[in-house]
DNA sequence: CGGGATAGTGTTAGTTTTAACAGGCGGGGG
DNA sequence: CCCCCGCCTGTTAAAACTAACACTATCCCG
C-alpha cells in the first residue's frame, strides 16, 4: 500500500480525466481488499434538488438497475452517508428495512462493503464506498487498514471533487462579478436594498440593478433565492 | 497507539464535559507524539459573522496573546483550514508572510505541527492541530503516523463539534417547527407567499405568518436572512 | 478600433413583504 | 380545567422588491 505523501496526491491528480483518476483510486482500493470501488458526489442546488454524480465499477448490470430502480432513494448506507461522516460497515441490521434492495445488491456480488462521506469547505459532499463479495470485514481487518480507508476518502474527495461538481454546477464557474457578490452578500445578511446603497455608497436603483443581474446568473426566481443559492454553492 | 474500533468512540463519548472529551483526544495526541493539541470549531451564522470555540493545551501565555493580537485573522494554518481539508504541515514558506507572528510561535515552543480541517454534513466545520517544539516532522514519521493523524482529525471533531456548536449557536437547538421549516424552505427555493399558500394549501395569511415565527426564531432580520441562516445551520 | 463585460444611474408600474393589530381551534400537561 | 403551543385566519398601510424600458462610462481584449 502506498505511504501518505504528496507526490502520490500530485503524481495521481495529474492531467488525467475524471475517468483516469477514478481508476488509479479504484487500483487503490483493490490493493486494500476491495474490488469493487465507487465513488459519488453531491452539489446541492436549492435545498431539495441536489446535483449527483456517481462513478463506479460496481456489476453494469447492478449499475443499470440502482439508476432505473432510484435505489439512491432508499439506500441505508446512502441515507447514513447524508448524515454523518462517520465511517459505515455494511450489516444485516443496517439493511433490515431494505430487504429486497440489500438482496439484490448480494445477488450482484455486493455483500461486504464499506463507505464514509466527506463534505468539504465549499459544501461539496461525496461518498466513496469500498466493497467486495466475500469474506466478511472483521474487526481484526478494520484495525489493520481503517486508517487506510478513511485516507482514501479523503483523497478520493480531493481529486474527485472539484472535477465532477464543476462539471454538474455550472452556476459555480459562472463567477458573480465583485460588486454582484458584494451587493448579494450584503442582501443574505439581511440587509435592504436602501441599507446596502447607504453602505456601499452607490445608488439603491443600482443595487437592485446588481441583484437582478444576480438572480439572473443564478437562475434564481428572486432575491431569497439567489441568496440561499449563493451560499449553498459556496460564492461568499 | 489505540485502534480504529467502535467501542473507542463510544467509551470516548461517554458521559464527559467537553474539556473531559478534550483531555483524552489530546492524550491520544500525546501517544502520537505531539504534547500540544488543539481544536477549533466554527458556526457559520450569517456569512461573515460566524461563531469560533478554541480549545488547547498550548500555553497559557501563548493562548492569551493569540487571542488578544486576534492571530486567527491572519494565522496561514487558520487561512488554509478555511479553504481545505486537506493536511498542512507547519513550513517556513506557510508562514512566510506572518514572520513576526512565526517566530513568535516558535518562541512559546510551537515550531513542529499539522493541522487538518473537517466540515460535517451539518455544515460545521472544526480545525484540529497538532503540535510539538521539535524534532522535525519528517516524511518517514509522516508515513507512519499519517494516517492515525487523519483518524484523529475525524473523531476528535465527532466527538466535539456537536457539544461545541450548540453552545454557541442555541439558535441550531431553537427548532423551527414543522410548519415553520415547511414554508421556509419552500421560501429559500423562490416561492412567494403566494405560491407556498396554493401548494400547501393554506392561506397566504397563513405562510406569512409562519415566516413571521421563523424570523423572530432565528433573529433573523427579514425572510431572506432567515432562509439563509437556517440554510447555513443546516436546519433543512 | 470595436465588442463585451462591469459598473453606475434614471423612470414607471405592478407585486410582494413586513409589521402590527385581533382572533379561533385543538391537543397535551400541570 | 386552564394555559401554552402549534396551527390557522383576518385587515391595513407602509416599505421593499421585480421587471420593463433607456442611457453613460470605463476597462480589457482581440
Amino acid at each position: 500500500m502506498h505511504v501518505w505523501q504528496e507526490h502520490l496526491l500530485a503524481d495521481l491528480d495529474g492531467a488525467g480525466t475524471e475517468q483516469d483518476v477514478f481508476n488509479r483510486l479504484a487500483a487503490l482500493a483493490l490493493e486494500l481488499g476491495f474490488d469493487h470501488f465507487a465513488y459519488g458526489v453531491r452539489q446541492p442546488m436549492h435545498l431539495s434538488q441536489h446535483r449527483v454524480v456517481m462513478l463506479n465499477n460496481y456489476p453494469e448490470s447492478w449499475q443499470q438497475r440502482y439508476a432505473e430502480q432510484s435505489y439512491f432513494l432508499i439506500d441505508p448506507s446512502v441515507k447514513h452517508g447524508l448524515k454523518s461522516t462517520m465511517p459505515l460497515v455494511w450489516t444485516d441490521e443496517l439493511f433490515l428495512p431494505e430487504r429486497g434492495f440489500w438482496e439484490e445488491a448480494r445477488a450482484y456480488g455486493l455483500s461486504v462493503g464499506w463507505a464514509q462521506s466527506t463534505c468539504d469547505m465549499q459544501g461539496v459532499s461525496g461518498m466513496m464506498t469500498l466493497a467486495r463479495s466475500n469474506e466478511t470485514l472483521s474487526t481484526a481487518e478494520l484495525d489493520v487498514k481503517g486508517y487506510k480507508m478513511i485516507w482514501l476518502t479523503q483523497i478520493t474527495h480531493q481529486l474527485m471533487a472539484n472535477r465532477l461538481s464543476e462539471k454538474i454546477a455550472p452556476e459555480r464557474a459562472s463567477v458573480l462579478s465583485g460588486r454582484e457578490i458584494d451587493v448579494l452578500r450584503w442582501t443574505a445578511e439581511g440587509k435592504t436594498a436602501s441599507d446596502i446603497s447607504t453602505i456601499m455608497h452607490i445608488t439603491e436603483r443600482t443595487v437592485n440593478f446588481h441583484i437582478a443581474n444576480c438572480i439572473k446568473k443564478l437562475n434564481a426566481t428572486n432575491k431569497t433565492a439567489a441568496a440561499v443559492k449563493a451560499a449553498l454553492l459556496g460564492l461568499f
